[in-house]
DNA sequence: AAAATAATCCCCTAAAAAGGGGATATTAAT
DNA sequence: ATTAATATCCCCTTTTTAGGGGATTATTTT
């Protein structure tokens, strides 16, 4: 007997995996909760197998419930369900302890067969993606101090280095190191790129 | 009665919307797509009252899908359904002749509420949005040139005007002009700004 | 305690972009 | 035929970025 947590904000998503699992008779949802901290509580309170985390929650990430719930309970599997859009999370997810990764356009079997595999012991990573758009490898985005992210969101709000020099109340020059690292980081050489990545990973 | 069509890539969501007007006596889904094409056979065959627009969808996008039905099957209503990332599309959807817009977040007794006010005439938006990012009431998109928004693609690409005047066999300075009218179109005055506003619309 | 990392500040130069004017063919619409 | 819109090209200046070096404090981590 398999035991769910589904944790999800969507009602919509979490009467999908529920209904797609009702009719199985070894596997039983025992729970939803549609924040993180909803989440941790039931987890104190009850016995869980798996829990399906999606990735954008209300509260926390579900990347960062992930960690906490690997931390706090490591008997439980996290599968980490995401959108084709989000699928550039895929290895933070992994990398922060989640066993299993499932597109939500999966289908039926598809999640049966994570399922099973994840309660084995075993990994369990859906990526048959459909490239709609970039069929690039996509390269796992670079770690970024907290400073580096307050001027990436600063800079993409279009202001100059000398703005975020004085909204940050540091020198130009500390902006422009900032600015010249995330370009490194990030592997490209102007501001355009460097927005256009951000955006597209939701660094904003 | 009201007969529901859902249009959807993701299994989950149809099985969710599915399960949430199972019990509705007055609700029955008809039928269920998972792509544009699907859905437009099905609605040459069948009589459908209100059908469940997903945004993304593998062949062509909801809106132009919604404008779709719309021209060949006027008495077809469409709802919107979107995640909260792409509430964006709000306004276009409604352009190309959608009756109502959900949130893939909405509760239930909103998604009744949608069906009965859509089929009875009505529009019905939820915009319940818990502002997590922008509370910006969204401007409308500038209307770009052809010109203008292949430059906008090169710019976003890491191009500079030198390069992208090589490209398209013109002068640096007929970019530089294209690049201006950008600026001032889109109301912002560096690249940064252009890029996260072009990507955020999917104008890439 | 030592080492790694993050954040800060500094120098220099060259390239690119932004801000402000224009003008002139070509094409599309009325 | 006239207007309007598009795409093209040109001048100017100033600001901002990018590219190449460094260095010095804090703060974490080991």
């Amino acid at each position: 007997m398999t035991r769910i947590l589904i944790v999800d904000d969507h009602p919509l998503v979490i009467e999908g995996v529920k209904s797609l699992l009702v009719d199985q008779e070894d596997i039983i949802v025992v729970g939803v909760a549609t924040n993180a901290f909803d989440a941790m509580v039931f987890l104190k309170e009850n016995q869980v197998d798996i829990a399906f985390l999606d990735i954008n929650l209300p509260d926390i990430s579900g990347i960062d419930l992930c960690k906490k719930i690997k931390e706090e309970f490591p008997d439980v599997k996290s599968i980490a369900l995401s959108t084709f859009a989000e699928r550039s999370y895929i290895s933070r997810m992994v990398q922060n302890g989640a066993m299993g990764y499932l597109l939500k356009s999966s289908s039926k079997d598809e999640i049966l067969d994570a399922i099973s595999q994840v309660s084995q012991g075993g990994y369990y990573l859906n990526l048959n993606i459909k490239l709609p758009n970039q069929p690039e490898p996509h390269k796992p985005l670079p770690f970024l101090t907290r400073r580096e992210k307050e001027v990436l969101i600063l800079i993409s709000d279009g202001f100059t280095n000398h703005q975020i020099a004085e909204k940050l109340f540091v020198s130009v020059l500390t902006v422009d190191s900032h600015r010249k690292n995330l370009l490194m980081k990030f592997e490209v050489n102007n501001t355009a790129s460097l927005i256009k990545i951000a955006v597209q990973n939701d660094l904003i």
